[in-house]
RNA sequence: CGGGGUAUGGCGCAGUUUGGUAGCGCGUCCGCUUUGGGAGCGGAAGGCCGCCGGUUCAAAUCCGGCUACCCCGACCA
C-alpha cells in the first residue's frame, strides 16, 4: 500500500524533545514513530507500527521456521497460578495488581512460565509428547520503578517468550541449542551487532544461560570480553582466573600492630607505609589488603543471614555481582552491629570469621586469594590490624565467591588474555531453567517404564518493542534514522521537488511502478512544501534509499540515494524503477 | 526509596529575581509570492501559566502544601 507523505498521519519535530536522552527515543519521538502516553508506556504511529511489524514478522519467522509452535495467551490473568509458584508475593511491586468485580485478585502479565507449563500439564501427560517448544508474542507488563529511555526500559513492552519442555537434560540442551541458532538467524536478520555473552540465571534458577546484547553506551548491562575474542560475559558472570597457590616459606608469622584511625583502606595503606615499612622497600598498596565487608542475606524464606565477603583492598564488592552469586537471596547492607559485637567496624578480620569461628559467620574469599597468599587486615580491635596472616596458615574462609567489581583490563578465565568492558542493550535471553517450575506447579509425564517423571524445561525472550529501540541505537547517524531495509518501513522514499507539473507525474508514476514490481513506497507527494524540508524528513524518517526526482527531470535524470552511504546517482527517468528495484533486491 | 532538575498554546523556550494587559521561535489555518537543503510578506486561530490553599486592590511571579514528569543512584531475568 503506497504510503503518501500528503495524507499520512505523521508529524515530524523540528527540535528534539525534551524529555528524551538516549537517541533511539530522541529519533523515534522526533520522526514521528511513537509518542509516549504515560511513563514507560508508548503509542505506536503508523511508521513505528511499520517497524515494530517487521520485526514481530521477522522473530514469528524465525521460529516457525525452527519449529516452534505459536501460542497466546491472555495479558491479563488470575492470581492462583502465580500464587503456586511464589511469584505473586516475589515479584513485589513490579506487579500490576487488580480486582475484578468479584473482587479476585488479577494481573497483568510480567512473564509467562506459569501460564505456560499450566497449558502443558493440562494437555500432555507421556514423554511421547516431548520435546515441545511453543511461543508467543505478547505485551508484557511490569510495573518498573524507573522507566527509561523511551522503549529501552518500559512498563508495557513486547516480548516473544518460547519455552521448551524435555524429558531428559540432553534433550533441554538440544532445545537450548535449536533456540541459540534461531536467535542467531533472527538478529542476523534485524541488522543487529550483538554479541552473545554468559550470563547469570540469577533468580530463575537454573544453570546454563546466555545474552544477546546489542553493544552500546546507552545500554544498562554491563559485559566484558577478551580482547582475543573467545570469551565474552555479563559482568554479573565474570568467572576470575585463579592464580596458582603459593609457597608461604619466608613470610614472617602474623603479627598485630597499631593503626590508629585507620577505619578504611586508604587510611590504612597511608599508615601501613609510614609506620611499617615493607623489607624489600616496595610501597604497600590496597591490593595488599584484605578488605572483609560484611552484609544480610535475605533468604527466600524471610530468614536473614549475615555474610563476610573477603576481596582485595583495591576492589570493591559489586553488589549485583554479588546478589548474583547469592541468588535466590537478596543482600541488604549489615547495620547490626550491636547484636555482633565480635565485629568491630573498620577491623573485622578472620580471626573471628567462618562457620566455624567464634561468631559463626560464613566468610567467602574473592578467588584472588588464594592459599599461600598473606594480608594485612583486621586484628577484630579498634585501631588494630594484623600484618603477613596467611590463608592456608593463618586462616581459611568457607569457600570462594565471584563479588569483587570487574575491572577493565581483567584476565580472561580462558586464555589469560586482557578483558574489555563495555555496555550493552539486553535483547535476547536464553536459558535452560530446569525443574523449577516444572516442580512448583506438578508438571510431570510418564516415561517409557510408566514412572512419572518431572520435565525440564527452558526459557527464552527477545524483547520486540525493545529491539527496535536497539536497532535504531545500532543504526543512526547525524542525520536521522537509518533503517535496515528489511524493518525498514518502506525500501523507498520517493521525493518530488519542485512545483512542475511534470514532477508529481512522474512521481506519481514511478511510485506506483516501483509498488506493482513489489518495492514499498513512501512517497513525498506534498505540493507547496519546501525542498529543504522534504529533504531533512527523509533523512530524519530513514528509508534505506531515497529516490528524488526533481530539477534533474528536465535533463531527463533522477537521482537515488543511499540513505546510510550518502552516494548518490543520476539515472534516466526511464531506469529509475528497474534500478531502485534492483537495489532493493540486492 | 535517596539526590538533582523541570512544570507557561501541538513542540522548543523566555517571562518569576523586583507582583500590574501572557510573550518569542517552530508548527497549524487563510491570502499572495517562492520551490534542490528546514522560504518571504501580510493576516488568524490556539493558553485554568501543573493542582489546592494563603497574602494582596491585583499573583505565571510572593508564601504554604500537594502532584506529575525528566535525569543520576538504589531496584529490575
Amino acid at each position: 500500500m503506497l504510503l503518501r507523505m500528503s495524507s499520512l498521519f505523521l508529524r515530524t519535530l523540528r527540535e528534539d524533545p525534551a524529555d528524551a536522552e538516549v537517541p533511539s527515543h530522541r529519533l523515534l519521538v522526533r520522526a514521528g514513530y511513537i509518542r509516549r502516553a504515560a511513563p514507560g508506556i508508548y503509542s505506536w504511529l503508523p511508521l513505528g507500527w511499520k517497524v515494530f511489524r517487521n520485526v514481530e514478522r521477522i522473530v514469528r519467522e524465525e521460529m516457525d521456521r525452527a519449529g516452534f509452535q505459536e501460542v497466546h495467551f491472555p495479558a491479563l490473568l488470575p492470581r492462583e497460578p502465580y500464587e503456586a509458584s511464589g511469584r505473586w508475593t516475589e515479584y513485589g511491586d513490579n506487579l500490576f495488581r487488580l480486582t475484578d468485580r468479584r473482587d479476585n485478585d488479577m494481573l497483568l502479565g510480567p512473564t509467562h512460565e506459569e501460564m505456560f507449563t499450566l497449558l502443558v500439564k493440562d494437555l500432555y501427560s507421556s514423554y511421547k509428547d516431548l520435546p515441545l517448544s511453543i511461543y508467543q508474542i505478547q505485551t508484557k507488563y511490569r510495573d518498573e520503578a524507573r522507566p527509561r529511555a523511551g522503549l529501552l526500559r518500559g512498563r508495557e513492552f513486547v516480548m516473544k517468550d518460547s519455552y521448551s519442555f524435555d524429558v531428559e537434560d540432553v534433550g533441554l540442551q538440544r532445545s537450548y541449542e535449536e533456540h541459540r541458532q534461531a536467535y542467531i538467524r533472527t538478529f542476523d536478520r534485524l541488522g543487529l551487532d550483538y554479541v552473545i555473552v554468559s550470563a547469570m540465571s540469577g533468580a530463575m534458577g537454573g544453570s546454563t544461560s546466555e545474552e544477546f546484547l546489542q553493544p552500546t553506551d546507552v545500554g544498562e548491562d554491563t559485559f566484558v570480553r577478551c580482547v582475543n575474542g573467545d570469551y565474552a560475559a555479563n559482568v554479573e558472570a565474570v568467572v576470575t582466573p585463579v592464580p596458582p597457590a603459593r609457597d608461604w616459606d619466608g613470610v614472617p608469622p602474623a603479627h598485630v600492630e597499631d593503626t590508629p584511625d585507620t577505619p578504611t583502606i586508604d587510611t590504612l595503606v597511608e599508615v601501613a607505609n609510614g609506620t611499617f615499612p615493607r623489607a624489600d622497600g616496595r610501597p604497600w598498596t590496597a591490593a595488599d589488603t584484605l578488605k572483609n565487608v560484611v552484609v544480610t542475606l535475605v533468604h527466600p524464606d524471610g530468614d536473614r543471614e549475615p555474610l563476610v565477603v573477603g576481596v582485595p583492598g583495591d576492589r570493591e564488592v559489586d553488589l549485583k555481582r554479588l546478589e548474583a552469586a547469592v541468588a535466590p537471596a537478596e543482600v541488604e547492607s549489615f547495620t547490626d552491629f550491636e547484636r555482633h559485637p565480635l565485629l568491630v567496624k573498620g577491623y573485622i578480620g578472620p580471626a573471628v570469621l567462618g562457620e566455624k569461628g567464634p561468631t559463626g559467620i560464613r566468610y567467602l574469599l574473592d578467588p584472588r586469594v588464594v592459599p599461600g597468599t598473606a594480608w594485612i587486615t583486621g586484628a577484630n580491635e579498634p585501631g588494630r590490624h594484623v600484618f603477613d596472616l596467611v590463608n592456608g596458615r593463618d586462616f581459611t574462609g568457607d569457600g570462594t565467591i565471584e563479588a569483587a567489581e570487574v575491572r577493565d583490563g581483567d584476565t580472561c578465565p580462558i586464555d589469560g588474555g586482557r578483558l574489555e568492558t563495555a555496555r550493552g542493550i539486553e535483547i535476547g535471553h536464553i536459558f535452560q531453567l530446569g525443574r523449577k517450575y516444572a516442580e512448583a506447579l506438578g508438571l510431570q509425564v510418564l516415561d517409557e517404564h510408566g514412572k512419572l517423571v518431572t520435565v525440564t524445561m527452558g526459557s527464552y525472550g527477545i524483547g520486540v518493542s525493545r529491539a527496535v529501540a536497539a536497532i535504531v541505537e545500532a543504526t543512526y547517524d547525524d542525520l536521522g534514522l537509518c533503517w535496515p531495509r528489511e524493518v525498514a518501513p518502506a525500501d523507498v522514499h520517493v521525493v518530488a521537488t519542485g512545483k512542475d507539473a511534470d514532477v508529481f507525474e512522474t512521481g506519481d508514476r514511478i511510485a506506483a511502478e516501483l509498488e506493482a514490481a513489489g518495492v514499498r513506497v513512501l512517497y513525498d507527494d506534498r505540493y507547496r512544501v519546501s525542498p529543504g524540508v522534504k529533504f531533512k524528513d527523509a533523512e530524519l524518517l530513514g528509508m534505506p534509499t531515497i529516490l528524488v526526482i526533481g530539477k534533474g527531470l528536465a535533463d531527463g535524470t533522477v537521482e537515488i540515494r543511499d540513505r546510510r552511504t550518502g552516494e548518490r546517482e543520476e539515472v534516466p527517468v526511464g531506469e529509475a524503477v528497474a534500478r531502485v528495484t534492483a537495489i532493493v533486491r540486492s
